[in-house]
DNA sequence: CATAAGATTATGCACGCGTATAACAAAGAG
DNA sequence: CTCTTTGTTATACGCGTGCATAATCTTATG
């Protein structure tokens, strides 16, 4: 009985590295990082576990664009929601905000798959900054929405803000996915906005129209 | 050349066990859920690879063992804070976020320890109730602690405030313990001090002459 | 001091991991 | 239609894992 061999199809590289990482995110996600192992990533893109290492040097290089990827479009996720909202800035700061609260960013898969490579941004210097990045660039659009609230504050007020919204956000993230029935339908999304209006001494409920909206994109 | 067999101290069970549980801990603190393995734990704990099996069925149940026992000793060390400090309310509560804001709470150890954990807690039924339990304990001493304000308010603001403040604790905790150099000495307490105070709208950064105080017990 | 009990060590197994390398075949070039 | 390139598969190796079991040493008890 001969074994036959697989037949397959030649890919371009940006189509093989995209679907190796999102086959590796999916994983980890569902399973965590134990579960994301060379073959299961293989299997799940539709591959052979040796072509890893054709696009890869090694597993870990796969995992830092992993969390690359997943970092930025969380963050793209953000700002997408400000594309399809009116020109108030109350309006525009709600609209990020209640977007970073709802799916598909708010999602146990995702803060499971965050949480999963918590531990490599310690010790592996290029994670670490690829973090740092990452958090830098959501707390910029977050700092930069706030200011156009023009309540004239000092820039270094200004700063404190928004790192304090940005971490209420994170943590509303985090146990709203974790424990989705903890809270009522929409809970979520309206205790972030009422705090972070209350941070800023703003109201953001009352601008918040598209809290109904028929749902984002889920790219 | 005979190899003499290891000479050994019997031990009670509970020192044993609290031996294995703290060296798992520390080993999914330094390099992550990986690096606790059966055999680095009993190194760790200075025994041999087989006596975890005497004292926990399977990994599995160390591992549950050890998430419990760190959620447990996060929201008590909140709770210490409150044993040395006056009776105003304000003074409380300030005093219990900063305690949550500071060494040993803050620490980048335990952030990876806690996020290490993340997905077994989907999945494993008991983790989760582990989880949800610890999350409920802290919250609901946060919310006492609101209460304790006497500013009149209804009961369900009151739960509102008490996630809020939970999350925006959270959310500082790890992002102040991850990026330690991202802020400035202090900034994460004082930032967390005014920023729970603007959402229940007292000034807690006034009540806080235990910021400077000497450390806390490490236990 | 003898004895029993069980805490602890020692050893082995089967399996899955990441990686390396060689054989193969799909697709474009001439 | 053949040749060359290289994306892709196939196979194997060494290592570390969690777990099982047998041997042995410590300790309590009488």
């Amino acid at each position: 009985m001969e074994t036959a061999r697989r037949t397959y199809r030649r890919e371009s590289q940006e189509t093989r590295r995209a679907d190796l990482i999102s086959a590796t995110q999916r994983l980890v996600a569902e399973g965590g990082p134990e579960a994301a192992t060379v073959r299961a990533i293989a299997a799940r893109a539709g591959v052979t576990a040796g072509l890893i290492r054709h696009y890869f040097q090694t597993k870990d290089e796969l995992t830092r664009a992993a969390y690359r990827s997943l970092m930025d479009g969380m963050t793209s996720k953000g700002s997408d929601a400000l594309e399809s909202v009116g020109a108030s800035p109350e309006e525009r700061l709600a609209a990020f905000v209640a977007a970073s609260l709802r799916p598909p960013v708010l999602d146990a898969g995702a803060v499971v798959l965050w949480a999963g490579y918590m531990h490599k941004v310690r010790g592996d210097a290029e994670l670490l900054s690829v973090h740092e990045q990452a958090y830098t660039a959501y707390r910029d659009i977050l700092q930069r929405l706030i200011a156009a609230l023009k309540r004239d504050v000092p820039d270094t007020q200004l700063r404190g803000e928004a790192i304090a919204c940005n971490a209420l956000i994170d943590g509303l993230w985090v146990e709203g996915s974790i424990l989705p029935h903890a809270f009522n339908e929409g809970e979520i999304v309206t205790l972030g906005l009422h705090s972070v209006g209350a941070l800023l001494g703003v109201d953001l409920l009352a601008h918040t129209a598209m809290l109904t909206d028929p749902r984002k994109t889920l790219a």
